[in-house]
DNA sequence: CATCGGAATTTGACAGTGTCAAGATTGACT
DNA sequence: AGTCAATCTTGACACTGTCAAATTCCGATG
Protein backbone atom coordinates (compact mmCIF):
# COMPACT_ATOMS: atom_id res chain seq x y z
CA UNK A 1 0.00 0.00 0.00
CA UNK A 2 2.77 2.38 -0.74
CA UNK A 3 1.84 4.14 -4.24
CA UNK A 4 2.96 7.99 -4.14
CA UNK A 5 0.33 10.66 -5.34
CA UNK A 6 3.38 11.38 -7.55
CA UNK A 7 2.13 11.87 -11.29
CA UNK A 8 -1.91 13.09 -10.79
CA UNK A 9 -0.11 16.53 -12.19
CA UNK A 10 -0.35 14.98 -15.75
CA UNK A 11 -3.83 13.86 -14.83
CA UNK A 12 -5.62 10.78 -16.08
CA UNK A 13 -4.43 10.61 -19.17
CA UNK A 14 -3.28 6.79 -18.70
CA UNK A 15 -6.14 5.98 -16.02
CA UNK A 16 -9.74 6.99 -17.12
CA UNK A 17 -10.34 8.10 -20.61
CA UNK A 18 -13.87 9.19 -20.95
CA UNK A 19 -16.52 6.95 -22.82
CA UNK A 20 -13.65 4.18 -23.25
CA UNK A 21 -16.67 2.28 -24.23
CA UNK A 22 -17.04 4.50 -27.16
CA UNK A 23 -13.56 4.77 -28.06
CA UNK A 24 -13.48 0.55 -28.24
CA UNK A 25 -16.52 0.28 -30.48
CA UNK A 26 -15.10 3.12 -32.81
CA UNK A 27 -11.46 1.36 -32.68
CA UNK A 28 -12.97 -2.09 -33.24
CA UNK A 29 -15.35 -0.80 -36.53
CA UNK A 30 -12.19 0.56 -37.96
CA UNK A 31 -10.36 -2.56 -37.54
CA UNK A 32 -13.24 -4.24 -38.77
CA UNK A 33 -13.45 -2.14 -41.72
CA UNK A 34 -10.10 -2.58 -42.82
CA UNK A 35 -9.03 -6.09 -41.87
CA UNK A 36 -11.94 -8.02 -41.19
CA UNK A 37 -13.64 -9.70 -38.31
CA UNK A 38 -10.89 -12.15 -38.28
CA UNK A 39 -8.36 -9.38 -37.72
CA UNK A 40 -9.97 -7.85 -34.68
CA UNK A 41 -7.71 -9.30 -31.39
CA UNK A 42 -8.58 -7.78 -28.08
CA UNK A 43 -5.10 -6.62 -27.71
CA UNK A 44 -4.47 -4.96 -30.42
CA UNK A 45 -7.64 -3.03 -29.94
CA UNK A 46 -6.70 -2.29 -26.95
CA UNK A 47 -3.06 -1.06 -27.42
CA UNK A 48 -4.67 1.10 -30.15
CA UNK A 49 -6.89 2.63 -27.72
CA UNK A 50 -4.18 3.07 -25.73
CA UNK A 51 -5.04 1.26 -22.71
CA UNK A 52 -3.99 -2.45 -21.01
CA UNK A 53 -4.88 -5.49 -22.67
CA UNK A 54 -7.78 -6.31 -20.23
CA UNK A 55 -9.45 -2.99 -20.09
CA UNK A 56 -12.05 -3.79 -22.48
CA UNK A 57 -13.91 -6.55 -20.03
CA UNK A 58 -15.32 -4.00 -18.19
CA UNK A 59 -17.45 -3.02 -20.82
CA UNK A 60 -18.08 -6.15 -22.89
CA UNK A 61 -18.02 -9.53 -21.23
CA UNK A 62 -15.97 -10.90 -23.69
CA UNK A 63 -14.92 -10.92 -27.27
CA UNK A 64 -18.10 -12.30 -28.93
CA UNK A 65 -20.48 -9.33 -26.64
CA UNK A 66 -18.34 -6.62 -28.35
CA UNK A 67 -18.54 -8.03 -31.86
CA UNK A 68 -22.38 -8.57 -31.55
CA UNK A 69 -22.05 -4.93 -29.95
CA UNK A 70 -21.02 -3.48 -33.52
CA UNK A 71 -23.59 -6.13 -35.39
CA UNK A 72 -26.56 -4.41 -34.07
CA UNK A 73 -25.27 -1.05 -34.87
CA UNK A 74 -24.74 -2.00 -38.24
CA UNK A 75 -28.23 -3.92 -38.01
CA UNK A 76 -29.87 -0.92 -37.16
CA UNK A 77 -28.28 1.36 -40.02
CA UNK A 78 -29.20 -1.19 -42.27
CA UNK A 79 -32.69 -0.89 -41.28
CA UNK A 80 -32.83 2.34 -41.58
CA UNK A 81 -31.53 2.31 -45.38
CA UNK A 82 -33.90 0.19 -46.39
CA UNK A 83 -36.89 1.67 -45.01
CA UNK A 84 -35.56 4.95 -46.51
CA UNK A 85 -35.52 2.98 -49.96
CA UNK A 86 -39.10 1.95 -49.83
CA UNK A 87 -40.48 5.04 -48.57
CA UNK A 88 -39.66 7.08 -51.53
CA UNK A 89 -43.06 7.00 -53.23
CA UNK A 90 -41.74 8.63 -56.53
CA UNK A 91 -41.28 5.14 -57.89
CA UNK A 92 -43.21 2.36 -58.51
CA UNK A 93 -43.17 -0.32 -56.27
CA UNK A 94 -41.78 -2.63 -58.19
CA UNK A 95 -38.82 -0.39 -59.18
CA UNK A 96 -37.90 0.07 -55.85
CA UNK A 97 -37.67 -3.68 -55.18
CA UNK A 98 -35.19 -3.75 -58.03
CA UNK A 99 -33.15 -0.88 -56.54
CA UNK A 100 -33.07 -2.72 -53.34
CA UNK A 101 -32.23 -5.77 -54.92
CA UNK A 102 -29.04 -3.67 -56.12
CA UNK A 103 -28.48 -1.52 -53.06
CA UNK A 104 -28.52 -4.68 -50.92
CA UNK A 105 -25.52 -6.47 -52.91
CA UNK A 106 -23.61 -2.84 -53.19
CA UNK A 107 -24.01 -2.57 -49.68
CA UNK A 108 -22.63 -5.88 -49.16
CA UNK A 109 -19.58 -5.58 -51.49
CA UNK A 110 -18.63 -2.67 -50.26
CA UNK A 111 -18.83 -3.36 -47.02
CA UNK A 112 -17.94 -6.54 -47.23
CA UNK A 113 -16.09 -7.05 -43.72
CA UNK A 114 -19.07 -5.29 -41.97
CA UNK A 115 -21.55 -7.70 -43.46
CA UNK A 116 -19.61 -10.90 -42.54
CA UNK A 117 -19.46 -9.93 -38.96
CA UNK A 118 -23.42 -9.38 -39.71
CA UNK A 119 -24.39 -12.27 -41.36
CA UNK A 120 -21.56 -14.07 -40.41
CA UNK A 121 -21.03 -17.59 -39.24
CA UNK A 122 -18.84 -16.10 -36.06
CA UNK A 123 -21.52 -14.44 -34.13
CA UNK A 124 -25.13 -16.35 -34.91
CA UNK A 125 -23.77 -20.10 -34.46
CA UNK A 126 -24.08 -22.24 -31.39
CA UNK A 127 -26.69 -19.42 -29.18
CA UNK A 128 -23.47 -16.51 -29.41
CA UNK A 129 -25.46 -14.24 -30.49
CA UNK A 130 -27.04 -11.28 -28.06
CA UNK A 131 -30.31 -11.31 -26.91
CA UNK A 132 -30.67 -7.50 -28.37
CA UNK A 133 -28.89 -8.56 -31.30
CA UNK A 134 -31.25 -11.23 -31.85
CA UNK A 135 -34.17 -8.94 -31.61
CA UNK A 136 -33.24 -6.58 -34.19
CA UNK A 137 -32.38 -8.93 -36.49
CA UNK A 138 -35.41 -10.20 -36.03
CA UNK A 139 -37.17 -7.09 -36.65
CA UNK A 140 -35.75 -6.16 -39.95
CA UNK A 141 -36.22 -9.52 -41.14
CA UNK A 142 -39.93 -9.01 -40.48
CA UNK A 143 -39.71 -6.03 -42.12
CA UNK A 144 -38.91 -8.02 -45.25
CA UNK A 145 -41.79 -10.57 -44.54
CA UNK A 146 -44.12 -7.00 -44.87
CA UNK A 147 -42.61 -6.02 -47.61
CA UNK A 148 -42.85 -9.01 -49.49
CA UNK A 149 -46.45 -9.27 -48.46
CA UNK A 150 -46.97 -6.04 -49.96
CA UNK A 151 -45.72 -6.35 -53.46
CA UNK A 152 -47.62 -9.54 -53.63
CA UNK A 153 -50.77 -7.60 -53.01
CA UNK A 154 -49.17 -5.01 -55.58
CA UNK A 155 -48.90 -8.14 -57.58
CA UNK A 156 -45.48 -7.60 -58.61
CA UNK A 157 -44.61 -10.73 -56.81
CA UNK A 158 -45.50 -14.44 -56.96
CA UNK A 159 -49.25 -14.25 -54.77
CA UNK A 160 -49.52 -17.97 -54.93
CA UNK A 161 -46.40 -18.17 -52.66
CA UNK A 162 -46.42 -18.31 -49.09
CA UNK A 163 -45.42 -14.74 -47.85
CA UNK A 164 -43.05 -16.35 -45.12
CA UNK A 165 -41.41 -19.04 -47.38
CA UNK A 166 -40.95 -16.02 -50.68
CA UNK A 167 -39.33 -13.79 -47.89
CA UNK A 168 -36.70 -16.42 -47.08
CA UNK A 169 -36.04 -17.78 -50.51
CA UNK A 170 -35.66 -14.22 -52.07
CA UNK A 171 -33.51 -13.22 -49.24
CA UNK A 172 -31.47 -16.70 -49.42
CA UNK A 173 -30.85 -15.69 -53.12
CA UNK A 174 -29.73 -12.49 -52.27
CA UNK A 175 -27.52 -13.14 -49.34
CA UNK A 176 -26.28 -16.16 -50.93
CA UNK A 177 -24.76 -14.46 -54.14
CA UNK A 178 -23.55 -11.42 -51.96
CA UNK A 179 -21.58 -14.20 -49.97
CA UNK A 180 -20.30 -15.78 -53.16
CA UNK A 181 -18.82 -12.91 -53.91
CA UNK A 182 -17.89 -11.71 -50.92
CA UNK A 183 -15.94 -14.64 -49.67
CA UNK A 184 -14.14 -15.06 -52.95
CA UNK A 185 -15.87 -18.03 -54.32
CA UNK A 186 -17.40 -15.89 -57.49
CA UNK A 187 -14.60 -14.37 -58.63
CA UNK A 188 -15.66 -12.13 -61.44
CA UNK A 189 -17.52 -9.42 -59.76
CA UNK A 190 -18.16 -7.21 -63.04
CA UNK A 191 -21.58 -8.32 -63.94
CA UNK A 192 -22.88 -8.03 -60.25
CA UNK A 193 -26.19 -5.53 -61.92
CA UNK A 194 -26.63 -8.50 -64.33
CA UNK A 195 -27.05 -11.38 -61.54
CA UNK A 196 -29.02 -8.36 -59.78
CA UNK A 197 -31.21 -8.19 -62.65
CA UNK A 198 -31.85 -11.85 -63.32
CA UNK A 199 -32.38 -12.43 -59.78
CA UNK A 200 -35.12 -9.97 -59.83
CA UNK A 201 -36.49 -10.99 -63.13
CA UNK A 202 -37.00 -14.42 -61.40
CA UNK A 203 -38.95 -13.50 -58.60
CA UNK A 204 -40.66 -10.76 -60.12
CA UNK A 205 -42.84 -11.44 -63.07
CA UNK B 1 10.95 -43.07 -56.48
CA UNK B 2 8.30 -44.88 -55.26
CA UNK B 3 9.37 -47.26 -52.24
CA UNK B 4 6.83 -49.65 -52.17
CA UNK B 5 7.86 -53.02 -50.87
CA UNK B 6 9.61 -51.84 -47.98
CA UNK B 7 8.18 -53.26 -44.84
CA UNK B 8 9.79 -53.14 -41.69
CA UNK B 9 9.49 -55.81 -39.84
CA UNK B 10 7.47 -54.82 -37.05
CA UNK B 11 8.03 -51.64 -34.81
CA UNK B 12 8.06 -48.23 -35.49
CA UNK B 13 5.45 -47.58 -33.40
CA UNK B 14 7.14 -44.33 -32.11
CA UNK B 15 8.93 -43.37 -35.78
CA UNK B 16 7.32 -43.72 -39.08
CA UNK B 17 4.08 -44.65 -39.59
CA UNK B 18 3.12 -45.83 -42.79
CA UNK B 19 0.85 -43.43 -44.87
CA UNK B 20 0.74 -40.93 -42.16
CA UNK B 21 -0.02 -38.41 -44.76
CA UNK B 22 -3.65 -40.62 -45.28
CA UNK B 23 -3.74 -41.22 -41.15
CA UNK B 24 -3.86 -37.09 -41.12
CA UNK B 25 -6.10 -36.37 -43.43
CA UNK B 26 -8.57 -39.19 -41.99
CA UNK B 27 -8.33 -37.47 -38.74
CA UNK B 28 -8.80 -34.09 -39.81
CA UNK B 29 -11.98 -35.22 -41.34
CA UNK B 30 -13.07 -36.85 -37.93
CA UNK B 31 -12.22 -33.50 -36.34
CA UNK B 32 -14.37 -31.13 -39.00
CA UNK B 33 -17.43 -33.84 -39.01
CA UNK B 34 -17.49 -33.40 -35.43
CA UNK B 35 -16.52 -30.24 -34.39
CA UNK B 36 -16.30 -27.56 -37.51
CA UNK B 37 -13.33 -26.24 -39.18
CA UNK B 38 -12.83 -24.06 -36.51
CA UNK B 39 -11.89 -27.05 -33.86
CA UNK B 40 -9.29 -28.54 -36.35
CA UNK B 41 -5.88 -27.60 -34.64
CA UNK B 42 -2.62 -29.02 -35.61
CA UNK B 43 -1.99 -29.88 -32.75
CA UNK B 44 -4.71 -31.69 -31.17
CA UNK B 45 -4.76 -32.99 -34.98
CA UNK B 46 -1.05 -34.53 -33.73
CA UNK B 47 -2.20 -36.19 -30.67
CA UNK B 48 -4.74 -37.94 -32.17
CA UNK B 49 -2.66 -39.48 -34.87
CA UNK B 50 0.00 -39.80 -32.15
CA UNK B 51 2.67 -37.79 -33.49
CA UNK B 52 4.51 -34.97 -33.08
CA UNK B 53 2.86 -31.51 -32.98
CA UNK B 54 4.74 -30.64 -36.42
CA UNK B 55 4.91 -33.52 -37.80
CA UNK B 56 2.33 -32.41 -40.45
CA UNK B 57 4.31 -30.19 -42.13
CA UNK B 58 5.90 -32.41 -43.68
CA UNK B 59 2.86 -33.28 -46.27
CA UNK B 60 0.90 -30.01 -46.12
CA UNK B 61 2.63 -26.75 -46.28
CA UNK B 62 0.46 -25.22 -43.43
CA UNK B 63 -2.58 -25.44 -42.07
CA UNK B 64 -4.39 -23.92 -45.23
CA UNK B 65 -3.03 -26.61 -47.74
CA UNK B 66 -4.33 -29.45 -45.36
CA UNK B 67 -7.68 -27.71 -45.48
CA UNK B 68 -7.64 -27.58 -49.17
CA UNK B 69 -6.94 -31.06 -49.68
CA UNK B 70 -9.91 -31.82 -47.66
CA UNK B 71 -12.28 -29.46 -49.20
CA UNK B 72 -11.21 -30.93 -52.59
CA UNK B 73 -12.41 -34.14 -51.55
CA UNK B 74 -15.50 -32.62 -50.45
CA UNK B 75 -15.91 -31.57 -54.55
CA UNK B 76 -15.41 -34.78 -55.45
CA UNK B 77 -17.97 -36.40 -53.40
CA UNK B 78 -19.99 -33.76 -54.37
CA UNK B 79 -19.98 -33.79 -58.17
CA UNK B 80 -20.35 -37.59 -57.79
CA UNK B 81 -23.79 -37.34 -56.29
CA UNK B 82 -24.65 -34.36 -58.67
CA UNK B 83 -24.20 -36.33 -61.63
CA UNK B 84 -25.65 -39.01 -60.13
CA UNK B 85 -28.96 -37.86 -59.56
CA UNK B 86 -28.83 -36.05 -62.99
CA UNK B 87 -28.10 -39.68 -64.84
CA UNK B 88 -31.43 -41.13 -63.76
CA UNK B 89 -33.63 -41.29 -66.72
CA UNK B 90 -36.45 -42.68 -65.24
CA UNK B 91 -37.20 -39.42 -63.88
CA UNK B 92 -38.33 -36.03 -66.41
CA UNK B 93 -35.49 -33.82 -66.45
CA UNK B 94 -38.04 -31.10 -64.85
CA UNK B 95 -38.15 -33.62 -61.58
CA UNK B 96 -34.68 -34.01 -61.08
CA UNK B 97 -33.79 -30.92 -60.70
CA UNK B 98 -36.39 -30.37 -58.12
CA UNK B 99 -34.92 -33.60 -56.61
CA UNK B 100 -30.96 -31.99 -57.01
CA UNK B 101 -32.65 -29.11 -54.95
CA UNK B 102 -33.89 -30.98 -52.14
CA UNK B 103 -30.69 -32.84 -51.95
CA UNK B 104 -28.74 -29.64 -51.87
CA UNK B 105 -30.26 -28.33 -49.01
CA UNK B 106 -30.65 -31.88 -46.95
CA UNK B 107 -26.44 -32.43 -47.53
CA UNK B 108 -25.55 -28.86 -46.89
CA UNK B 109 -27.46 -29.35 -43.28
CA UNK B 110 -26.35 -33.11 -42.87
CA UNK B 111 -23.00 -32.46 -43.62
CA UNK B 112 -22.94 -28.73 -42.37
CA UNK B 113 -18.98 -28.61 -40.94
CA UNK B 114 -18.40 -30.03 -44.12
CA UNK B 115 -20.42 -27.90 -46.03
CA UNK B 116 -19.14 -24.66 -44.39
CA UNK B 117 -15.27 -26.07 -45.32
CA UNK B 118 -15.80 -26.66 -48.87
CA UNK B 119 -18.31 -23.09 -49.26
CA UNK B 120 -16.52 -21.09 -46.57
CA UNK B 121 -14.35 -18.42 -46.37
CA UNK B 122 -12.06 -19.76 -44.48
CA UNK B 123 -10.56 -21.13 -47.14
CA UNK B 124 -11.57 -19.22 -50.57
CA UNK B 125 -10.47 -15.81 -48.94
CA UNK B 126 -7.93 -13.66 -50.55
CA UNK B 127 -6.50 -16.39 -52.80
CA UNK B 128 -5.90 -19.08 -50.72
CA UNK B 129 -7.41 -21.91 -52.25
CA UNK B 130 -4.72 -24.17 -53.26
CA UNK B 131 -4.22 -24.02 -57.60
CA UNK B 132 -6.15 -28.17 -57.73
CA UNK B 133 -8.89 -27.02 -55.38
CA UNK B 134 -9.74 -24.13 -57.57
CA UNK B 135 -9.42 -26.42 -60.40
CA UNK B 136 -12.01 -28.99 -59.50
CA UNK B 137 -14.29 -26.28 -58.08
CA UNK B 138 -14.62 -24.79 -61.02
CA UNK B 139 -15.30 -27.91 -62.75
CA UNK B 140 -18.21 -28.15 -60.41
CA UNK B 141 -19.47 -25.04 -61.15
CA UNK B 142 -19.11 -25.45 -65.09
CA UNK B 143 -21.51 -28.61 -65.06
CA UNK B 144 -23.59 -26.89 -63.09
CA UNK B 145 -23.85 -24.15 -65.98
CA UNK B 146 -24.44 -27.16 -68.37
CA UNK B 147 -26.96 -28.34 -66.79
CA UNK B 148 -29.06 -25.11 -66.80
CA UNK B 149 -28.14 -24.58 -70.11
CA UNK B 150 -29.97 -28.14 -70.99
CA UNK B 151 -32.63 -27.32 -68.18
CA UNK B 152 -33.39 -24.04 -70.38
CA UNK B 153 -33.82 -26.35 -73.63
CA UNK B 154 -35.93 -28.43 -72.23
CA UNK B 155 -37.75 -25.99 -71.31
CA UNK B 156 -38.54 -25.89 -68.06
CA UNK B 157 -35.80 -23.07 -66.56
CA UNK B 158 -36.53 -19.83 -68.06
CA UNK B 159 -34.74 -19.57 -71.66
CA UNK B 160 -34.70 -15.58 -71.87
CA UNK B 161 -32.13 -15.99 -69.47
CA UNK B 162 -28.41 -16.20 -69.91
CA UNK B 163 -27.60 -19.47 -68.54
CA UNK B 164 -24.79 -18.17 -66.76
CA UNK B 165 -26.47 -15.77 -65.00
CA UNK B 166 -29.18 -17.98 -64.09
CA UNK B 167 -26.27 -20.72 -62.95
CA UNK B 168 -24.75 -17.92 -60.62
CA UNK B 169 -28.14 -16.90 -59.25
CA UNK B 170 -29.68 -20.35 -58.52
CA UNK B 171 -26.32 -21.37 -57.14
CA UNK B 172 -26.58 -18.30 -54.90
CA UNK B 173 -30.62 -19.13 -53.73
CA UNK B 174 -29.44 -22.48 -52.89
CA UNK B 175 -26.22 -21.71 -51.02
CA UNK B 176 -28.02 -18.24 -49.29
CA UNK B 177 -30.69 -20.60 -47.77
CA UNK B 178 -28.04 -23.24 -47.00
CA UNK B 179 -25.65 -20.54 -45.20
CA UNK B 180 -28.73 -19.12 -43.51
CA UNK B 181 -29.67 -22.15 -41.99
CA UNK B 182 -26.22 -23.37 -41.28
CA UNK B 183 -24.66 -20.70 -39.73
CA UNK B 184 -28.03 -20.46 -37.03
CA UNK B 185 -29.49 -17.14 -39.01
CA UNK B 186 -32.53 -18.47 -39.83
CA UNK B 187 -33.33 -21.02 -36.44
CA UNK B 188 -36.06 -22.80 -37.99
CA UNK B 189 -35.53 -25.92 -39.49
CA UNK B 190 -38.31 -27.45 -39.77
CA UNK B 191 -39.72 -26.27 -43.08
CA UNK B 192 -37.10 -26.79 -45.42
CA UNK B 193 -38.73 -28.32 -47.73
CA UNK B 194 -40.98 -25.80 -48.55
CA UNK B 195 -38.63 -23.56 -48.80
CA UNK B 196 -36.88 -25.70 -51.46
CA UNK B 197 -40.51 -25.84 -52.98
CA UNK B 198 -40.71 -22.50 -52.87
CA UNK B 199 -37.26 -21.44 -54.52
CA UNK B 200 -37.97 -24.58 -57.57
CA UNK B 201 -41.34 -22.88 -58.41
CA UNK B 202 -39.47 -19.51 -58.86
CA UNK B 203 -37.03 -21.07 -61.29
CA UNK B 204 -38.72 -23.33 -62.69
CA UNK B 205 -42.38 -22.69 -64.57
C1' DC C 1 -10.56 17.69 5.46
C1' DA C 2 -9.52 12.94 5.82
C1' DT C 3 -11.08 8.54 4.71
C1' DC C 4 -13.21 4.86 2.66
C1' DG C 5 -15.75 2.25 -1.03
C1' DG C 6 -16.30 0.94 -5.26
C1' DA C 7 -15.52 1.62 -10.06
C1' DA C 8 -11.93 1.73 -13.57
C1' DT C 9 -7.70 0.03 -15.03
C1' DT C 10 -3.43 -2.64 -14.95
C1' DT C 11 -0.27 -6.63 -14.16
C1' DG C 12 0.62 -11.41 -14.03
C1' DA C 13 -0.45 -15.75 -15.39
C1' DC C 14 -2.30 -19.73 -18.04
C1' DA C 15 -3.54 -22.52 -21.75
C1' DG C 16 -4.07 -22.39 -26.22
C1' DT C 17 -2.69 -21.54 -31.33
C1' DG C 18 0.44 -21.84 -36.11
C1' DT C 19 4.91 -22.19 -37.69
C1' DC C 20 10.00 -21.86 -38.17
C1' DA C 21 14.83 -23.65 -37.38
C1' DA C 22 17.44 -26.98 -35.81
C1' DG C 23 18.41 -31.60 -34.21
C1' DA C 24 17.38 -36.75 -33.86
C1' DT C 25 15.96 -41.14 -35.92
C1' DT C 26 15.23 -44.28 -39.41
C1' DG C 27 15.32 -47.37 -43.56
C1' DA C 28 17.21 -48.11 -48.18
C1' DC C 29 21.15 -48.11 -51.29
C1' DT C 30 25.98 -48.16 -52.40
C1' DA D 1 29.64 -50.40 -42.87
C1' DG D 2 28.59 -46.12 -44.07
C1' DT D 3 26.04 -42.55 -46.31
C1' DC D 4 22.03 -39.97 -47.51
C1' DA D 5 17.70 -38.26 -47.72
C1' DA D 6 13.24 -38.71 -46.05
C1' DT D 7 10.88 -38.53 -41.85
C1' DC D 8 9.86 -37.18 -37.35
C1' DT D 9 10.85 -34.55 -32.80
C1' DT D 10 12.33 -30.69 -29.76
C1' DG D 11 12.72 -26.02 -28.75
C1' DA D 12 11.41 -21.59 -29.47
C1' DC D 13 8.66 -17.42 -30.79
C1' DA D 14 4.90 -14.52 -31.32
C1' DC D 15 0.52 -14.46 -31.16
C1' DT D 16 -4.41 -15.16 -29.08
C1' DG D 17 -8.62 -14.79 -25.21
C1' DT D 18 -9.51 -14.65 -20.52
C1' DC D 19 -9.19 -15.20 -15.47
C1' DA D 20 -7.54 -13.55 -10.70
C1' DA D 21 -5.43 -10.42 -8.15
C1' DA D 22 -3.36 -6.09 -7.61
C1' DT D 23 -3.41 -1.11 -8.31
C1' DT D 24 -5.16 3.63 -9.23
C1' DC D 25 -8.52 6.98 -8.98
C1' DC D 26 -13.02 9.67 -8.22
C1' DG D 27 -16.59 10.99 -5.35
C1' DA D 28 -19.43 10.57 -1.34
C1' DT D 29 -19.51 10.19 3.60
C1' DG D 30 -17.98 10.89 8.23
Amino acid sequence: MNRKPAQKICVNKSYHHDDLRQKLIDATRDMIRSGGVEAVSLRKLAERVGVSRTAAYHYFRDKNVLLCTLAEEGFRQWQDQISRIFQDESRPAAERYRIYIRWYMSYALENAEYYDLMFGRSIWKQKCATESLKAIAYDVFQDQVKLIRQGQKQGFLPAGEDSLRLAQVSWGTLHGLARLLIDGIYTDDSHIDEMCDCAANLLMR
